[in-house]
DNA sequence: ATTATCTATAGATCTATAGATAATGC
DNA sequence: ATTATCTATAGATCTATAGATAATGC
């Protein structure tokens, strides 16, 4: 039964449908908006929050990227390659300059932290911290071996610390001195980066 | 318009109005429901599943609890007891046994310390760490008086250890070899609770 | 008159997909 | 023929409340 009353709006079309053409500014805002909604909600934001911040349906969201894991992963894709580089580099400070990051990823982008639990829960044997612990590997040696840092330190101890602060982070409420507070966490655990240049990570 | 068909199913009540009666017993209900839910799904599982555990109507349970804050402090009630007894036990171990408890329910019971951090939300001046705090603070004098624990330990270093703990158990996911992960955190940090009798918190 | 129960559902939000439409490559 | 867009919405879930009903205290 149609009603006699159905209306029958000038469609206004929000958008022009540009077809495939419009496929790769679209990933990209995709991207952009995920980066910017999970720094603000975190890694449990909406999809369709990230849509809506794109411009783009949620059609287009999902064809782009199935999951959430998908689309995590590419949106910090640039992270992963930011280590990588660090981690080619031959310099015996590059483990401190990684590890120093990985903090800063602990307190300004949870979501990237986030990222790795989700992934570890769907794969079990893969997952971003297994990934970065290779990474860190062969710096490490080296940084030890220059004597940068205590001989006694391990890949594991480096996650742990980065486990941490994400702890103190997810916990404290006010961001006013949220950074002192990591800081004073991870040096009571000898697992504050020292900056380049130090000789060792423990700080009383 | 009415249709003709209009079923009318012979109401079998699933459960008798027994008014006011069913208070009682509909509270402590949902209280155990809470603390089953809450420990299965964290902090943040929705109060429709704490209802339907109870079997209860959401109605009912929003009556007796308007928040889930408020939920949340009654489901936890009897952990606030156990530690207002420890630090009135007039014993030099006493904060030794608050300390080791804080971590075990960091790791076993997760929407403990997660209630923590809506309070602070909620309220910003007072919460669940500020309480707690107040509670340590008398037995820590007496621990660092009987030289149990190392004297610059403070009740802010002891929720720290807690923080970041808490912060172990969101980023692990498999179970097993937790507990001994958060060990070895706390350790590194010299914020491994000491067994009652040791003499400081300190291990290498 | 008061208190609480109980069912039912409005309203908000989110995930995920259906289906019509447009552009492009062969 | 293929690829992707775009709008729209089904379906699931969750919060919070409305409204009828029952028991109890005065």
């Amino acid at each position: 039964m149609v009603s006699g009353y159905a209306i029958s709006v000038p469609r206004v079309p929000a958008k022009p449908n540009r077809g495939p053409a419009a496929a790769r500014e679209n990933r990209d805002a995709i991207l952009a908006a995920a980066r910017e909604v999970f720094g603000e909600r975190g890694y449990d934001a909406p999809l369709s929050a990230v849509a809506q911040r794109a411009g783009v349906g949620q059609g287009v969201l999902y064809r782009h990227f199935p999951s959430r894991l998908d689309l995590a992963f590419a949106a910090f894709e640039s992270h992963w390659h930011e280590f990588e580089e660090l981690a080619a580099a031959d310099s015996p400070d590059a483990v401190l300059q990684m590890w120093q990051r990985l903090i800063e990823l602990a307190i300004f982008e949870r979501a990237f932290i986030e990222m790795f639990v989700d992934q570890r829960r769907q794969h079990a044997d893969y997952d971003g911290g297994t990934r970065m612990q290779a990474l860190l590997s062969a710096p490490l040696e080296r940084a030890i071996a220059a004597g940068r840092v205590d001989a006694s330190l391990t890949t594991e101890d480096l996650l742990l610390g980065v486990a941490m602060a994400y702890g103190v982070v997810v916990t404290t409420v006010d961001a006013d001195g949220l950074v002192d507070t990591v800081a004073r966490a991870l040096a009571r655990a000898g697992l504050l980066p020292p900056a380049a240049g130090e000789s060792d990570g423990r700080r009383a």
